[in-house]
DNA sequence: CGTGGCCTTGAAGTAAATCAACACCAGTGG
DNA sequence: CCACTGGTGTTGATTTACTTCAAGGCCACG
């Protein structure tokens, strides 16, 4: 928030038709015409950086956010103080969607890592969908994505041994990416409902069997092979 | 599916008109003229019994159930061949929302009671979303309790011992009524992410300590203050 | 050169899985 | 009617996985 590294309203019709959101995200299906348009109106580009937070649960649902760039994580928080994180997102995903239907802010978003994000103030999109009816089926996909997300991170990193759902998770971090940033114990823990000491541990185990090989100041590269065969009894 | 007790696509805008939908989902915002003129549509009124299978995970998704009474799991399978229960989900609930988007079905949907459903094939949910913008915020809404819903069972269901997992599941299931009807024990098990066993003990131990109080053939009724000393540490 | 934050590790205790047995009941067929 | 069966729930004994509590290491940072 206080530390965000860049921040206005400049042509953004302009800018969203050079940025990453003209190709994977919400305008997509917008014409030149349309595009220009709805640039006049509220979107704001903003940066964050990793603990900083974009928007915390309870808020006031005043505006969407597309991630543009980096990782988000989104959490809950129980009644007595601990808390899960529910999701991690990554660019291309929009947060914050319940803020189109006027409820409070459910989760707190989180910087993981230096993050771009367009904030899409709520009334300007509400406006545009009335008048394109296409922008609904690219939100109904947002949608979509968050359920289908929340679903898998129930089956995989919800269940099995801590063991299993530490493979699982490694799998879904390293995707598609040769190395990859590994996250604080406490988020793994967070994530997977054990404490940072079994995270820690079954972390430690994985580089000793050579799962897992430091590459570098928290970045590691896996054995995808490896991390399958304890991930699923495949049978 | 070959247990249906009832179906048929008999006068709709007038089913429709009287039955729960009206009221409490899908075209709640419509009104009587468009009613009328989507009821000739393809909207089928179905009825299941506990065990039947709504549709498979992997099936084309070709329509979206609207549930009118009764209570369904959603599950997913684990490639493993284990599976896990993701959501319980009663009246008033749209599911296989997916398929509005083309997807295939992502999860298993079975009866769990008596349940009785309306099933809206896709391709009249798209041309009525076409022509009516209303009813997106209907579907948005859908979405949204559906995301909500599966967080809410990341947080409280899947965090914590299995005792104030159980805990809280107890007070969703018993949440308004009297008495409940339980559930099996490997559900329960599927639902928490544990086994049958510890979810028998875990009730067991809830009936001695008088938590629990059977007050007929699966039925119980719970002390609700008691559960919610046990699933919250809320200091 | 401390200091605080994160990670690791150990030892001990506890919670849950596992394996196995049995009770209970509804349904089935003798 | 009884004996048998399969499904579901309960319970016990044992092993294993995880938490808890505690200590110490490592490193970035002031």
């Amino acid at each position: 928030m206080d530390q965000s590294r860049f921040e206005g309203t400049t042509e953004l019709a302009q800018a969203c038709r050079v940025c990453l959101c003209r190709d994977t995200a919400l305008f997509r299906d917008l014409s030149d015409e349309e595009l220009t348009r709805f640039g006049q109106l509220q979107i704001i580009d903003v940066g964050f950086s990793p603990g900083d937070i974009l928007y915390r649960q309870g808020d006031p649902g005043q505006a969407v956010f597309m991630i543009r760039d980096g990782l988000v994580k989104l959490e809950q928080f129980l009644p007595d103080g601990s808390q899960r994180i529910v999701r991690l997102v990554r660019g291309g995903t929009a947060i914050a969607l319940e803020a189109l239907l006027g409820t409070d802010c459910e989760h707190q978003a989180v910087a993981l890592r230096p993050t771009s994000v367009c904030r899409l103030s709520c009334e300007v999109l509400q406006r545009i969908e009335g008048e394109t009816p296409r922008l609904h089926r690219q939100l109904m996909a947002f949608w979509h994505a968050s359920v289908a997300e929340a679903d898998k991170w129930l089956t995989l990193l919800s269940t099995g041994s801590a063991r299993v759902r530490v493979a699982r998770l490694l799998l879904l971090l390293s995707d598609g990416e040769a190395s990859f940033e590994m996250l604080s114990r406490e988020d793994i823990g967070a994530m997977l409902g054990t404490t940072t000491e079994t995270a820690s541990r079954i972390i430690a185990e994985f580089r000793r069997d050579d799962v897992l090989r430091v590459v570098g100041v928290r970045r590691f590269t896996v054995n995808r092979t490896a991390l399958m065969l304890i991930s699923g009894p495949v049978v």
